[in-house]
DNA sequence: TATGAATGAGCCTTCATTCAT
DNA sequence: AATGAATGAAGGCTCATTCAT
């Protein structure tokens, strides 16, 4: 390894050095938070290197970003083209989805959010932000729980996963909505309720979907 | 205005006039591109008043989190606390919280995340980055929408919606991982699938749920 | 007290508490690290009362400079004035100098130095600087004690003594040679020795000087 | 040395470059008024070259403590080391230290103290306060000088030089006293009589220590 | 007499970026 | 291909000092 990292490597390889240092950095610290010296002395290389590689920081982070969503999008449409009906493939690239987070922790992290280049403080702070919005959300739905008749065995660990997802949902759908000027709060409401009712009740009473079986209601 | 805003305003008053600037400048620079100076400008008085009554940067960010939070939980309270039901309570609770949305976008800019800090450059990557994967999901939602027997219109503005909250949810999942490490991802993609597939196809066959009928499929 | 040191307090008594506060504060924190604020809030007045009195932090040092210095000089003056020979009124006033530094410690690091305004690693550097100085003195000072016939008890005590006055009257001699320009640093020893060697030698016996006997060897 | 004071110089040569214009500024300025900005100007180099090799402004006074020191305390060594007998060795042992004042003034300022980091108008006063405790002590030695019978020619000189000394050594005695809590003024003051009184008279009777001869008084 | 509100100025520190070798 | 040396620019924070009441 101090073989190809150190001292006349060709440029194509360096460039990949950098870029698996630089993630790993501006994951640890965020963007800006994250320096050049620290990336270039984790890549084994000297800063001015960086610059006539990358250009810039800027370069650097796109560069990571570009690399990761590629093989992120990769992974899905790799997993998603092979099954013939919807529901096979949404399935399978979510499960590819899952996987690639998993198992690229640091470039989930910088793709997602560069919160952690607040302070401990701050980020404290946000997480109790985003928990009381959140718990307002999982409380409703673990009193959802008890009311529930087939619930029977009231899972925290269902109520916390519903809560997760419809509060996602709710938080990237206000991105929609900044296309969406016309659409009323109310409405989107409406949907976003048509969309996850049922299935809540599903996940809130225990079951687990099983290929062509779950929820094929209306069929 | 030009009263309360210029010249010896009581503190209280001054430090929500502080905040209210700070909210506008951090939810368009992101914190750490966000200068005290600019914020001090903007709300119109010198940068010493802004560290004798929030002490720091990031005192004064963390009041402008707890202020927003605070307010933004205080509406979905309110909302969720009128209705009886659980359904009626989660509808009222994302209406209010929408409507939060909508109408306090800087605060809600800051509660949400900071990706803005970052130059028009690297945003726009970033965006476009978040969009390959959005795609993805939202072309396979499309062709689901052909599929679909129902869907005689295929709007997609649906798509698109159901896109979203898809994304968004396995999005925020990735946040419930890491708090259950034993859940492998095959499993949180069952999961998912469970809750949403159902309600996915009252939406894109253009449903819009009314309290008390909609997706009431099994009952 | 708390009558005298709240609201319509007359002129001189209040510039008397100013300068009270100011010498614990200057005296803690050394000039520069001392601010107005620590000081006003001591004195248990507003800020600028303390301008109104003494005109500016410097006008204020000034004026605990003068009363302190004012003071000791006094009492110097009270104690050497009364006796008749030049030694008891040395005696004299050298015990008024050592009971008011015992007494008013903060007024005498006030007049002495400012050294504690750097920060505790700085002042520890100092420290260990000066002592190293000081160590050199010290050490030949014991050798010296091992040496000497008479010294049949070592007391460590006694050539820290010697190598304290020693240093310090080396130390205030640097400022006698920048005004003695022409005196070169050989003809400033000769002399020093010429006033400390024998009653150096004196103390490391041990003998304590007792009026109009110790010492008057010549006579 | 324009060639060795401006550009691509190496960093061992650098270091003790800006070492050498920050001893220059802290003698001049004291510790707290001097800006890093005045010492990397007058180093001929930009402010964060002082940042990058002595980390810290404290950490450049430190580095200026440590070599300073380190030199005093060499040159010391190296004269005291030479001789045998124990007053030759404090002779030049003296001499070593008053030719390292002399030479290096800047230095031993910084050692010293850094009173001159007030303002001109508080060192003036400083340097009146303490000229005011001092002329207590030289107006009691000139008038010693009167009685003398033996001092036929009253300098005024060296009135002035055991006042210094006395002053100094009472001074720097003060720090004595604060490790020996027990010792009572007045002791103190008779061990000081005690090592001074006979030297001081020799001083002021012009006489001027020869090795071996002068004060051995009592042999 | 007394003070809450307000600020101009300046300092330490950091960082992305480039030059010269 | 590679790097040690160097910097312009900017930001957080503090403080002595004053205004308006």
């Amino acid at each position: 390894m101090s073989d190809t990292r150190r001292r006349r490597v060709p440029r194509p390889v360096r460039e990949q050095q950098i870029i698996d240092a630089a993630i790993q950095v501006f994951a640890k610290r965020g963007y800006h938070a994250a320096s050049v010296d620290e990336i270039a002395e984790l890549a084994g290389i000297s800063k001015p290197m960086v610059y006539l590689y990358l250009d810039s920081k800027e370069g650097l982070f796109i560069a990571c970003l570009r690399r990761e969503a590629g093989r992120l999008v990769a992974a899905f449409q790799a997993a998603a083209g092979d099954a013939h009906s919807l529901e096979l493939r949404l399935r399978a690239g979510l499960d590819a989805f899952f996987t690639f987070v998993t198992e690229h922790r640091a470039s989930w992290v910088v793709l997602h959010r560069q919160a952690s280049e607040l302070s401990p403080a701050i980020a404290a702070e946000v997480t109790q932000a985003r928990r009381a919005v959140m718990e307002q959300v999982t409380d409703l739905v673990r009193v959802g729980i008890a009311e529930s008749a087939a619930a029977t065995r009231p899972h925290d660990e269902d109520a916390d996963f519903v809560a997760h997802a419809l509060v996602g949902a709710a938080d990237t759908l206000t991105d929609w909505m900044e296309r969406h000027p016309d659409e009323s709060p109310e409405r989107i409401t409406l949907r976003l309720m048509n969309m996850v009712w049922v299935g809540m009740r599903n996940v809130l009473d225990g079951e687990v979907w099983t290929p062509g079986e779950a929820g094929r209601t209306g069929e």
